[in-house]
RNA sequence: GUCCCCAUCGUCUAGAGGCCUAGGACACCGCCCUUUCACGGCGGCAGCACGGGUUCGAAUCCCGUUGGGGAUGCCA
């Protein structure tokens, strides 16, 4: 929602307002704020007001604003608008078990209150001393309003609602019209969970006298069951869970935009900046299918936006994150960073998740003489690679520059040309020593990162533990 | 139960009556490139939920059914 919200801000030089909307006491969360504020300054979606920077319609915490909303529930109350409710809440949920035994159409508060006296009150049943504030909605309340994104619709026919509960805290409902207002605030962007009370809001303006604001409801987003999306689902609902996972944010947004928006870039491109998001941004293309995040295709795209990086910028992210996430407790040293400095360009374009960056160079940062070597990458070579070891370390010996494209010619001539092996025979047994895996970047820029002396060190260890094994056969 | 919203490949989407024997992307499967893995390139698999209309013509418009989602809170 606030990607869109700021898209469409930037986009008509408005500004993005954050407001929090903390009115249920009983839900309140002491993190949840800075979270928050941590997810939106991370995804770069900064706000132009809001309650840590200020802004001219101030509080923006609504539970600081409580006094704002007492006039106006008075004022509807004279007018005839709004009335006292003494109901306990037994009373109340008493009443919709029946209306939901009954499977009656009509559901909803059965307006026992309204009229009556607080005294007049107190002599019938389920009768609480502290009342809430109801919405007397009218019989022929307007049901149908413009939506920008769907254009027109109809909503459901709302109850009398609740606007200021018992402990004197306005529900949603009231504070959002209130604050709206007040706040100058010219298009609502939420969810189209929303669009079943958007009567109630619009009530709320033509009693107040207020100009209400357009209305953008979003779809929701879904679970891969298509139910919505819930932390327990899908651990996707907390979105720093992304940070943590090694995900760029510019992918993130990205990926946001398209769950919520058609492809911007020519020829369908997918991939696009939050610019060119904002360029070609119009309330009517956003979608209103409710679309199924899928973090493969996030995945994908968050590789793309790495190959984008630079080899720096990407080697200051990788860094950032082990040290963030990966190596809390056991920093890496100077030297260390600097491996990884160097060998992030061989991981570039095979990298997806920040998080896989140290686990494709850490035998960059091994030491020779210990450094594990998997069982697989050891089932790969046998006695046949003693001499390719040995002919390998005879070559790079008498390598003058150490580069990669050395290595590689001496390697060649040697191993593949004089000795006439293939180069996956030849070249299997040296990832082995070098990396101590199946799998590593490529070969010869690894072993130009890691330097003549531990490469040398490493092949000469292969073949001894080699010639050992043979030994003891 | 009632009301509201929505409906194109498994997933994200293009499509606003003829340009559609439905295009792209992810995933998946082949092939090429290649010292491994990737990246990249080429190809393949796969869809207009169903039924009625309207029209010379419907993925596109209308109605119904089905399916999914939301609301029905002193939660937002």
């Amino acid at each position: 929602m606030s990607l869109f919200n700021l898209a469409y801000a930037r986009k008509t030089s408005g500004q993005f307002v954050l407001r929090i909307e903390d009115t249920d006491r009983e839900r309140y969360v002491a993190d949840s704020e800075a979270q928050i504020f941590d997810t939106l300054r991370w995804l770069g979606l900064d706000w132009d007001e809001g309650p840590d920077i200020g802004g001219p319609y101030g509080p923006y915490r609504q539970s600081e604003r409580l006094e704002t909303y007492r006039p106006f529930v008075d004022q509807l109350i004279a007018d005839g608008h709004a009335y006292h409710c003494w109901c306990t809440r037994e009373r109340l949920a008493e009443l919709r078990r029946e209306q939901e035994a009954s499977k009656q159409a009509v559901t909803g508060y059965d307006r026992l209150c309204y009229g009556m006296t607080e005294e007049e009150r107190a002599q019938l049943p389920g009768f609480s001393p502290t009342p809430v504030v109801r919405m007397l909605v009218p019989d022929d309340i307007e049901l149908t309003f413009t939506d920008l994104i769907r254009g027109q619709i109809a909503a459901p026919r709302p109850d009398d609602q609740v606007i200021l509960k018992a402990d004197g805290f306005p529900t949603y409902h009231l504070a959002v019209v209130v604050d709206d207002h007040l706040m100058g605030i010219t298009h609502v962007v939420r969810g189209e969970e929303w669009i079943s009370s958007t009567p109630k809001h619009l009530q709320l303006y033509r009693w107040l006298g207020w100009q209400a604001p357009a209305f953008c409801h979003m779809p929701l987003l879904r679970n891969t069951d298509h139910s919505k999306i819930s932390k327990r689902k899908n651990p996707a609902a907390r979105l720093l869970w992304f940070r943590e996972e090694g995900y760029l944010p510019e992918a993130l947004r990205n990926f946001l935009q398209l769950m919520g928006y058609p492809p911007v870039g020519h020829d369908g491109e997918e991939m696009s900046t939050f610019d060119e998001f904002v360029a070609a941004f119009d309330w009517s293309s956003v979608n209103t299918v409710g679309p199924v995040f899928d973090v493969a295709k996030l995945t994908w795209l968050n590789g793309r936006h790495i190959r984008a990086l630079s080899a720096e910028d990407l080697a200051d992210r990788v860094l950032a994150h082990i040290s963030r996430y990966q190596r809390i407790d056991d920093p890496l040293t100077t030297a260390q960073e600097e491996m990884i400095r160097r060998g992030v360009p061989l991981i570039h374009e095979r990298l997806e998740l920040l998080k896989d960056a140290l686990g494709k160079l850490d035998f960059l940062l091994a030491d020779d003489a210990t450094m594990s070597i998997d069982d697989d990458a050891r089932a790969q070579v046998g006695e046949a690679s003693v001499p390719v070891l040995d002919q390998a370390v005879n070559a790079l010996e008498a390598v003058g520059e150490w580069s990669a494209a050395a290595i590689e010619a001496a390697l060649r001539a040697s191993l593949v040309e004089e000795m006439g092996l293939k180069p996956r025979v030849a070249f299997t047994p040296v990832r082995t020593a070098i990396a101590g895996r199946r799998v590593s970047p490529p070969l010869f820029e690894s072993m130009e990162v890691l330097g003549r002396e531990s490469s040398l060190r490493r092949l000469t260890r292969l073949a001894t533990l080699l010639r050992a094994a043979q030994a003891s056969n």
